[in-house]
RNA sequence: GCCCGAAUGGUGGAAUGGUAGACACGAGGGACUUAAAAUCCCUUGACCUUUACCGGUUGUACGGGUUCGAGUCCCGUUUCGGGCACCA
């Protein structure tokens, strides 16, 4: 009987449905298991042979923890928003929604020929107002709330407000944009717009001016790569930096926690290390300078406290507020000049060129320590955005205040003994201390780390200054001014931005019919007037409590992508709940996801978000647990393999691989669809392209052999592979062993076709072994062979073993290995043979299940208990030794497997001394290795 | 520049410090076949030796080291990949 994996694979993918064989309910009388994939955004050019490698690593888990006995959830779902399908929508008025409909169609199709266990009653699509219901719910949260570093845990707004009320900002510890300082009595006399302002200053979703590139021309932000040179790439209009109100996560309240969390969680080393250095945490110092005949003082943010007797000058950052107080008089005009020239600049120009500029400010710092009058200066080298937005300069030991100096002739200090600064700074945090000392701190002689520790003490009991954690992690910018993402669930009233009441959730998104900023420079959605007018006015005016009439104007921006994807994994626990995100039973049930897959390149974006965005959600009791992956891994990227053919030059004429070093050639990129084996389908080459119809060919051996590289996989190096082609020809089986069988999964590897005929015969030769000559099936009962079951429990521990550690690819070797073992033995046993279905239905479903149902089970397979190994069968009853002198192998002896490693030895001596081959030389060691080797080492 | 990871045949890749190259592809040879496909068997790191068998040397990017024994551990170097990048 053939392999016909067309029908198995339909036939099953059919029952599968329609029984909803994987759908899950919660069941607290079974341990729950759940496994995600990263969801993917469903592009116009469907899936290709890489997309599915994770999917089918988390489909062979889940289903083996289903055989274990685990109720397992593995859903799946779609992050429906993004930018192409908006610019799809603004070349061809398509609207965004019917384009990604299309495409979610696609991929539907697509995965479902790959036979997964997913749970499709629970697929979520983030643009869909079901689901961005809880997008904007979580918004409105974030807005109502604060982060009190204290508790350590977000709070209710309200409290804050109550403190104010009742004492100012005293004893406030909360995390904020600035550090303000008020009085009860000044707060209550507030307006509500100054009232307003303060708060936003606290709230964890607030508006706040931040840092832009400002296209006017083109009345948007564009990112940094949209600009070249001042001016934007498409429409060269020139681009400022520009400060922009925008909304934004205070992401950084939690920078600690983010941090701490990573201790607790299994994900790989490099990936903890990515979110670490994004973090950035920096212990250091913060300390305070007067400056020189002026009431104006200014902290300083440093790690290197033990270099203040080197401080020859301070820089601040352009940007800095402390740069229009500083400047003086005579001064201005070079300040101005420059700081004119550094806002042209954009951040990725500054760092592509990095020449030294900076403009003396005019005032001068007193050295706390020393009481030196030092010159502040202005440079672009220093970052607002980072400590205070200004440093004090040890050029000694900055390799950037050493450049600094050197282009300006400041003076160089150095103050740590041996350290040659004449040509370059001497950086490294260790070495013995000089010239650093006043009438109280002696840091002379001591270490680097002394010193630090020192300084520290002193300049805190001195009051100049304070012990200070700074955090690299930026607060995240989290509006776009486009269409195709959540609309904001805000209106503003005289300017107060206000919070469209919880029972008027969502706040559907209008259609509109131009995609594009509107001509008065607004997003998209300032087009969609009357969705505007309809939802401030009837919607909220009307139905809350608000009492006026007048029209407010709404929210225009839209959300970023990673809104969406922040918390989707709660939503797959409870996606059809309309009364919350997720309900407390679903999420005291599911709790985090045990085991997630996904590509590192969301290392720093979506991986934070998620874990801010739990965060949050537990602190406001939604979520249960504070990290939401347990587990985590990165599967590889597969790349693509790409074909060349040779041209020689200004001819149609194409030399084979092997003779092209005898002519001048071009490489040509050829669709990899018509090659196989590296060998070039030559007709179907002519029929590929009309200029190729009188292509001839110098062939080697009769064939035409391609040349090959690894490329990413795109459709411009023609070696995109498609699944389905592949699935045709081969099946979803197949498909699915073969991908696992490529390499480790965390590792990127070239995705070669080439290789799949072993995968599909080993699938042909399982299956055969169930059927005699004439196609009946060909199983006895009987008692299974020693040798059987000694093959059969050794591939049970191995396919066990590995699928706990994720080597899936020696697991599919351990497989064909058994097959090989078990055919030489012509094993017909039906209960080898049925353990056998067992162990593979993970990798291959449906052949799996055809098999279980023709050996006469009504159930299904992937409900069948995962077999356990008995390690009694894997027993040797006599094991070979090599027996080696200083590491040469000179011959073997047969031992009994029970035989201790004493035993071994005694008994190879004494054979040693029978045959006469150590008569006379000293043996110093007899290493027994088990169940290997005896080495005698003379 | 800083941090992390990797390097094994023609290819993808195996190998708790213990006989390197499992398994698979490709290639070569053979069987079956009118032929092809399919299937099956043998060979396949390099080099040397031999009519053949048998055998030997060498070999996991490079140079050292630890060890009876190193692809694996340690030190140094090179190359490639990934992340961060004026973060004070």
């Amino acid at each position: 009987m053939d392999y016909n994996f067309r029908d198995i694979e339909q036939k099953w993918q059919k029952r599968w449905a329609d029984n909803k064989t994987y759908h899950v309910t919660e069941d607290p009388n079974r341990p729950k298991y759940y496994v995600l994939n990263m969801f993917p955004y469903p592009s116009g050019a469907g899936l290709h042979v890489g997309h599915p490698l994770g999917y089918i690593a988390s489909d062979i888990y889940a289903r083996y923890k289903r055989q274990c006995g685990f109720n397992v959830l593995n859903p799946m779902g779609y992050d429906a928003y993004g930018l192409p399908a908006e610019q799809y929508a603004i070349q061809t008025g398509q609207h965004p929604a019917i384009t990604t409909q299309k495409n979610i169609a696609r991929y539907r199709e697509q995965l479902d020929k790959i036979g997964f266990c997913f749970d499709w009653d629970r697929e979520v699509r983030t643009c869909e107002p079901g689901y961005y219901h809880w997008t904007q719910w979580a918004f409105q949260k974030m807005f109502g709330s604060y982060y009190d570093n204290a508790a350590k845990k977000a709070m209710p707004i309200e409290k804050l407000i109550e403190q104010f009320n009742a004492n100012g900002t005293e004893g406030i510890n909360a995390a904020c944009s600035e550090e303000l300082s008020f009085t009860a009595a000044e707060w209550k006399a507030m307006d509500r717009k100054q009232q307003s302002d303060v708060l936003m200053n606290y709230r964890i979703a607030y508006l706040g001016e931040t840092m832009v590139n400002w296209c006017a021309g083109l009345g948007t932000v564009l990112a940094n790569d949209e600009v070249v040179e001042g001016v934007s790439v498409r429409g060269g209009f020139p681009v400022e930096q520009k400060k922009m109100r925008q909304w934004c996560l205070r992401i950084s309240a939690y920078s600690q926690r983010l941090l701490d969390g990573l201790d607790t969680i299994d994900w790989t080393d490099s990936l903890k290390e990515t979110q670490r250095n994004w973090i950035g945490r920096s212990e250091g110092t913060e300390m305070v300078f007067h400056v020189k005949d002026s009431d104006v003082q200014f902290t300083i943010f440093t790690t290197r406290a033990d270099t203040i007797f080197g401080v020859t000058f301070m820089v601040l950052a352009p940007e800095s507020e402390l740069v229009a107080q500083l400047t003086t008089a005579d001064q201005k005009a070079q300040v101005d000049e420059y700081i004119t020239a550094v806002k042209k600049r954009t951040e990725r120009e500054r760092i592509a060129d990095r020449k030294v500029t900076g403009v003396f400010s005019g005032s001068y710092a007193i050295n706390p320590l020393t009481g030196d009058a030092i010159p502040v200066w202005i440079s672009d080298y220093v970052l607002a955005g980072y400590g205070t937005g200004a440093i004090m300069a040890v050029p000694a030991h900055d390799s950037r205040d050493y450049a600094f100096a050197k282009h300006f002739g400041l003076p160089i200090i150095p103050l740590i003994e041996g350290a040659d600064v004449s040509e370059s700074s001497y950086d490294a945090k260790e070495g013995i201390m000089m010239n650093s000392a006043n009438a109280e701190l002696n840091l002379n002689g001591l270490t680097v780390k002394e010193s630090i520790a020192a300084t520290k003490k002193y300049v805190t009991e001195k009051g100049i200054g304070r012990v200070k954690v700074n955090y690299r992690l930026r607060d995240a910018i989290f509006s776009r001014q486009r269409y195709w993402g959540e609309p904001f669930p805000v209106y503003y009233d005289n300017g107060i931005p206000c919070m469209i009441p919880e029972e008027c959730l969502p706040l559907e998104l209008p259609e509109i019919s131009d995609y594009k900023p509107t001509e008065t420079g607004e997003p998209p959605l300032g087009h969609a007037v009357k969705w505007a007018f309809d939802t401030v006015n009837k919607q909220v005016v009307e139905k809350s409590l608000i009492d006026n009439k007048t029209v407010f104007p709404i929210e225009l921006y839209t959300m970023p992508g990673f809104a969406g994807s922040s918390a989707y994994y709660l939503r797959y626990m409870d996606p059809q709940n309309n009364k919350g995100l997720v309900s407390k039973e679903a999420d005291a049930y599911w709790q985090c996801v045990d085991l997630y897959l996904g590509g590192s390149e969301h290392a720093t974006g979506h991986l934070i978000y998620s874990r801010f965005w739990n965060k949050f959600l537990k602190d406001i009791e939604v979520s249960k647990v504070e990290e939401p992956f347990a587990k985590l891994i990165n599967q590889g990227m597969i790349q693509g393999r790409s074909n060349f053919v040779y041209r020689i030059k200004d001819t149609n004429t194409f030399v084979s691989l092997g003779l092209k070093e005898q002519y001048d050639t071009t490489p040509i990129h050829v669709d990899v669809n018509i090659v196989s084996n590296d060998v070039l389908d030559v007709e179907a080459f002519k029929a590929w392209r009309p200029e190729y119809n009188n292509a001839e060919f110098i062939l080697e051996n009769g064939k035409y052999v391609c040349g090959w590289a690894v490329e990413k996989m795109s459709k411009s190096m023609f070696n995109v592979v498609n699944p389905d082609v592949i699935i045709e020809k081969y099946g979803a089986d197949t498909l699915r062993m073969y991908e696992m069988f490529l390499g480790p999964i965390e590792q990127a590897k070239p995705w070669d076709t080439n290789g799949i005929d072993g995968c599909h015969r080993f699938l042909r030769k399982l299956w055969n072994m169930y059927f005699d000559k004439e196609g009946n099936l060909a199983v006895v009962d009987a008692e299974p062979t020693k040798d059987e079951l000694k093959s059969l429990h050794k591939l049970i521990k191995k396919v066990t073993e590995d699928i706990q550690n994720f080597s899936y690819n020696t697991s599919v070797s351990a497989f064909m290995i058994c097959v090989n073992e078990l055919s030489a033995l012509k094993c017909r046993n039906r209960q080898v043979l049925e353990t056998l279905v067992k162990l593979i239905a993970p990798f291959t479903p449906h052949l799996s299940e055809e098999l279980w149902e023709m050996l006469g089970n009504s159930t299904t397979v992937c409900d069948a208990q995962w077999p356990s190994f008995n390690e009694e069968y894997l027993k040797e009853d006599s094991i070979t030794y090599s027996i080696s002198f200083n590491g040469k192998t000179r011959f073997t002896m047969d031992f009994p497997a029970e035989a201790t490693q004493q035993e071994i030895q005694d008994a190879v001596l004494a054979n040693e001394k029978a045959q006469g081959y150590i008569d006379g030389k000293t043996i110093r060691k007899v290493i027994v290795v088990p169940k290997k080797i005896v080495n005698i080492v003379l």
